[in-house]
DNA sequence: CTTAAGTACGTAAGCGCTTACGTGACGTGG
DNA sequence: CCACGTCACGTAAGCGCTTACGTACTTAAG
């Protein structure tokens, strides 16, 4: 690399002090058009233009917010979780931080390595996202104390100081599981669950028993089986879920009901092998409605949840607590919407069907979530 | 927000210079055990990590790469293009940077935006990674001259002073024509191109016209339709071509190459919508063997790409340019591999059949590609 | 003509670190 | 006992900007 000038030499030459460069190169106010055009020419001779560094040491912020997000898939061999999840919340915080002006900085925490890793990207950012399972209470509540941090998909409002923003899980679980009792009439049904400490999965499971309850229908105190979030690991879920319910001579379930998308997907597989027909003989439902959702056989009914607007609202989060440290706290909860398709037992065969969706919610913004 | 605390305080708190401090934290040479022990001990009574900020303006290094991809989500409404492809290529710089204790900044050009986008995240980082149609020639070229720049799937070898990474899509795709013309002895093949200003797109349909010429077909000179790289586009491409077709008396083609897996989703979408038999009556193929590629039906025979590694590869190509900036300018190319499934006409209508596929080479790296 | 309010700058003091260089203490070989 | 190398630090000069403050000049009101 060439030596690179600096706003010193612009600065010479365009025959104007550093304060005028910077005025021209920043906020925009302070100069007269003639000097702006000196400014600029000189600036494109030199091809310089200024040292983000610089800028953010003098300036206290660096439009940069950070993303943290849990990696299991180095711990998890090939059933890689749900990258897609992760892969969506990026994309929306990306978006929503260019729309600012801000750029985001992502780094996934694997393991133990979390802790020094968050202080790096810490240091290098005006706000912090965290990903749900990404990093410890403790580390949080450090970080929490030199930046703005918003939590994702945690239990809502649990923490001092802390945003968050996450999604109303339970309401569209109880709708699906009202769909499966009260339309299909389905009375015996499964549930897979994902991590035992992931909060989302946490929720969901709750509100698969209240709607059972809701349905007059005995609930079980633990997912029937654990699926991991993971396509493979709801493939084995379903597997050992089968096998049990034929050790004690029972039938399998009328209704699988999963954690999220992708162990849905493993089950489907499963199902297939065994040549138990979806959704005739089992209905299977899933969360998160990703693209592929829609193009697996039977299609997947499953709810909808915002991902990509997760991430946006994040950073928004976040931007709004740097815009005014002082400003109460903040608990965003979108909505999440069901999504019938195939696999449920409703209209199904053909391909690109029109989904049949729930109504949309319009988002809920509320403070001591 | 607290204040918050400086080195200073924390030098003097342990009762040793800043310098020591710096060194603590830092390299971690020149210091003893008990100065070590005592500067921990203030820095964690008082909350205080050193400022990425300071650090890299003192230092000239940040440990931050930056992305440009490009996002034609906002342009082209419902069709986003391949978000996948690119959510790859930053999980595949995520994990590299952060196995080098570097993070990953990353930002869409949309359009017009470009430049001043590039420039506002080029000032924040040691090193850039450019996604092929991210930024213009003009803007890649001023940039280098400030930072390694490290091209993603462009034409590798074109440019002077930039390092590039790409993949081998012309053997992927010969063989690929191969195996449609040798193995299933088709005769009456279409290609459904990306982007006419894609590299990628280009390449493989000129790969596409080799593979004809080789078995002795004749060869378009422009692709049969375009489908934008999108499932909607591919879709539309599709229709579009069998009504040609049928408008001239012809029949529907015995395979249908396209240029990349969401334009052969579309494809399936739009064959089963009309009751076109797969891969019976038409074959479809894609690129990029995305992770829904073996969701479909039928399952969806393809060349896969590591596009991970690619942007894995890229970082580190980034890294090491940042380390010797004198090096010979480099070329990656990553192998591409054919996966066979049974949208070609192979054996097809099991769930979760294990994928056959081409034999893997190792990768390829080169200079003055 | 005087005064007050702008406007268009320039001066220079940082922002919070890193690091080249210097110093003194200590050990070692001759 | 001296010269010299090593180690563990301290001193202080930046890194390349931003911005509070001050100054000179212009304009308009009184």
């Amino acid at each position: 690399m060439p030596e690179r000038s600096t706003i010193y030499e612009v600065a010479r030459r365009s025959g104007v002090s550093t304060a005028t460069v910077s005025r021209v190169m920043g906020n925009g106010t302070g100069f007269s058009e003639a000097t702006r055009a000196k400014v600029l020419a000189a600036a494109a001779e030199l091809d310089w233009f200024p040292s983000g560094t610089a800028r953010s040491l003098a300036s206290r912020r660096n439009g940069i917010v950070g993303l943290l997000f849990p990696d299991f898939g180095s711990s998890d061999d090939v059933d890689v979780e749900s990258p897609l999840y992760v892969d969506q919340v990026i994309r929306g915080a990306e978006s929503a931080a260019t729309a600012d002006g801000d750029a985001v900085l992502i780094a996934a925490t694997r393991g133990a390595s979390g802790r020094a890793l968050a202080l790096s990207v810490a240091s290098k950012c005006d706000g912090l996202v965290v990903v749900a399972r990404a990093l410890s209470e403790a580390d949080i509540a450090t970080l929490a104390q030199r930046l703005p941090v918003v939590v994702l998909s945690d239990q809502v409002g649990r923490r001092a100081h802390v945003d968050a923003v996450g999604v109303d899980n339970r309401s569209g679980v109880r709708d699906l599981v009202r769909h499966l009792t009260g339309v299909h009439g389905y009375t015996d049904l499964a549930f897979v669950g994902g991590p035992a400490d992931s909060p989302d999965s946490i929720e969901r499971f709750a509100a698969y028993r209240e709607g059972l309850a809701a349905a007059g229908l005995p609930a079980p105190r633990q997912p029937d089986a654990d699926g991991r979030f993971t396509e493979g690991g709801g493939a084995r879920a379903v597997e050992e879920l089968l096998d049990h319910r034929t050790a004690a001579g029972h039938p399998a379930p009328q209704a699988i009901v999963c954690g999220n998308d992708e162990m849905a997907i493993g089950a489907l597989g499963v199902l297939a092998l065994r040549h138990v027909a979806v959704p005739d003989r089992v209905a299977v439902t899933g969360f998160d409605d990703l693209a592929i959702a829609r193009h697996v056989r039977p299609a997947l009914t499953t709810v909808a949840q915002p991902i990509r607007e997760i991430g946006a609202e994040a950073v928004r989060t976040v931007i709004a607590r740097l815009a005014d440290g002082d400003a109460e706290r903040r608990s965003v909860v979108l909505t999440t919407r069901l999504v019938l398709r195939g696999s449920c037992g409703c209209a199904y065969g053909h391909a690109h069907d029109d989904d049949r969706t729930g109504h949309r919610q319009a988002p809920q913004v509320g403070s001591r979530g």
